[in-house]
DNA sequence: TTGTAGGCGTTATCAT
DNA sequence: ATGATAACGCCTACAA
């Protein structure tokens, strides 16, 4: 069923030189004659020889893997914030050795996470519920994380500034006149509505408004169409809507179409991540920006890094990205 | 930097037996006493034991894991069709020992295929230009291929019958009195694109109306706008299009508004494989539809026993799911 | 420059 | 029911 698999020993054999001498050429190490070098390496490839990964892992104690861990169940699949990341990682890792191991279930989590088959991981925004950071910390495997920053942690991250992101939105929702803006977050157990919810409650302070925010389930409103309808129908005085995520913005887009609200002119509506589908639906979606794939480059960039070097650095790397506000139609001035 | 990692003999030792006998409760194999059971999966939990996969790999000589190929350049990582069929992978994948390693670039591709790492793979809807079929057979690697029928091939398959998708698409716009209906289609370089192109030629010839074929880039239209709104002017006539995916059915909604043409009246839209989106914009999209999970569920499954079976069975597994229309609002009778 | 040999952590065979 | 021990394929001192 298998090839038999030809290892380093039969290169050796049919080359009359040690098992030594083969390895060092593999790792392209030096102390071999040209000559037998080149040799070797015919045979190699007459043979077709591919490396054992896992000899090779055993001895060197590490496995050649990059765990990517996506937080909420199967949902967040779907989700073009992480998925953009994920682009920016692919071309990063692209360049190197390493594969990446993508879980996107919490089971496979845990899989992962306990059975050292990664030699660190990029950790997707997580949830509470879902991921205990401190059993993660115990792990003492290289770990940096992806869009959320973790308050008082060691944990390195690398983020967008979505506090500042929620207060641009809510601030060019006043401008045009706006005085009763809702903030429509994620769940609670996410960092990231945490965030959210703080620049919310920050800007809304400061410009001395009311403040309406209405905490969903997940990161798009299925499901809870009827929820966000009670929201709107209990509040008929808000004329302008935050959303953490370009696909709340979007269901409420629909929401409000159906009971008869247009868009912008009776409610605007600002999403957040300038995710592809915003400029793909009409009106055009309102929004802010990051830039996720740089996001993903850092981020394993910095991972990378700690991984090579074997020395821990003390410093705790925290890298913020900024964000900026894009008008496009679903936001209006308010007569 | 990591932790000092404790081995089946560090826990034989403690437990005062050999190492064969922790071997043996680690695999859950018999022939270890009840109480020396015990007292060793004590020890084990005590010290946080935790197998090294890379040693078990290299004697059992399996990996543990599960290769997934999606195509398309970092392009197709946005494909809620893919990602669809990735939910129900996971979803079974979830119940077993496998990890998942997911191969978003060519890069990828190769270094995941010629290094193995993995013990069977899922190559979804393969590109001529990115994977030679050949070579692919050649490596003896368990394989099923998902999202497209591979003819006169000796590749599992678990599909979606798309060539009657486009017929029924057609077909009830014909039904619908429209008789100059346009395919757009991805490029010919899938196998998937073959297929919508020969359903339709196939129902058109049969309906006797003329056939329009524009072939894309990708399964969207991005950055191809110009194209289509060329391919639109030169064909004035045309009233309804059939698209190869949901994203171009979006796609040419928005330039249809653009150019001025209203949906559905003045052109009817139909998408393909039922993706979130259709029902998230307005006007809802028409398109067919097929259980994607289902179809990832079935393709691991099908991977699963051929990587649990050491015998090689000889016949063909080839799955065709069945595909059904559903109207929506970007479809109208033709006045 | 080249070879010898021990070890990485498991599993599996064969004794006991 | 248990224990030695030889693989598995590779790397790496240490010798030569």
């Amino acid at each position: 069923m298998k090839n038999k698999n030809i290892s380093i020993k039969d290169i050796a054999k049919r080359a009359n030189v040690s098992t030594a001498s083969v390895s060092r050429v593999i790792s392209n190490k030096p102390g071999v004659g040209k000559e037998t070098k080149k040799r070797i390496e015919d045979i190699m490839v007459e043979l077709d020889y591919k490396p054992n990964i896992n000899a090779r892992s055993l001895v060197k104690k590490n496995t050649g893997n990059i765990g990517v861990i996506v937080p909420g169940g199967s949902k967040a699949i779907q989700n073009a914030f992480f998925l953009t990341i994920i682009e920016g990682i692919s071309r990063i890792v692209d360049q190197t050795e390493y594969n990446l191991i993508v879980s996107f279930t919490t089971k496979q989590h845990k899989k992962l996470l306990d059975t050292n088959i990664v030699d660190g991981i990029l950790v997707f925004a997580p949830r509470k519920n879902e991921i205990d950071l401190n059993w993660l910390s115990n792990l003492k495997i290289p770990t940096v994380i992806i869009g959320s920053f973790i308050e008082n942690s060691t944990f390195d991250c690398v983020s967008a500034d979505e506090k500042s992101g929620v207060k641009m939105s809510v601030e060019s929702l006043y401008q045009n006149n706006h005085r009763h803006v809702a903030l429509l977050n994620g769940p609670s157990t996410s960092y990231q509505s945490q965030i959210y919810e703080l620049g919310y409650k920050t800007i809304v302070e400061e410009l001395e408004i009311p403040s309406y925010v209405l905490e969903l389930e997940e990161f798009d409103i299925k499901g809870q169409e009827s929820l966000v309808i009670e929201f709107l129908n209990k509040n008929k005085n808000i004329t302008g809507i935050v959303c953490s995520s370009d696909n709340i913005a979007l269901g409420v887009m629909n929401i409000a179409k159906e009971i008869g609200l247009t868009i912008p002119n009776q409610l605007s509506i600002i999403g957040s991540d300038n995710t592809p589908i915003t400029s793909m639906v009409s009106p055009k979606i309102s929004t802010t920006n990051v830039d996720l794939k740089q996001m993903g480059e850092t981020a394993v960039g910095r991972l990378l890094t700690k991984l090579n070097s074997n020395v821990q650095d003390e410093y705790n790397f925290n890298c913020i990205f900024p964000m900026d506000y894009i008008e496009r139609e679903t936001t209006t001035f308010l007569k």
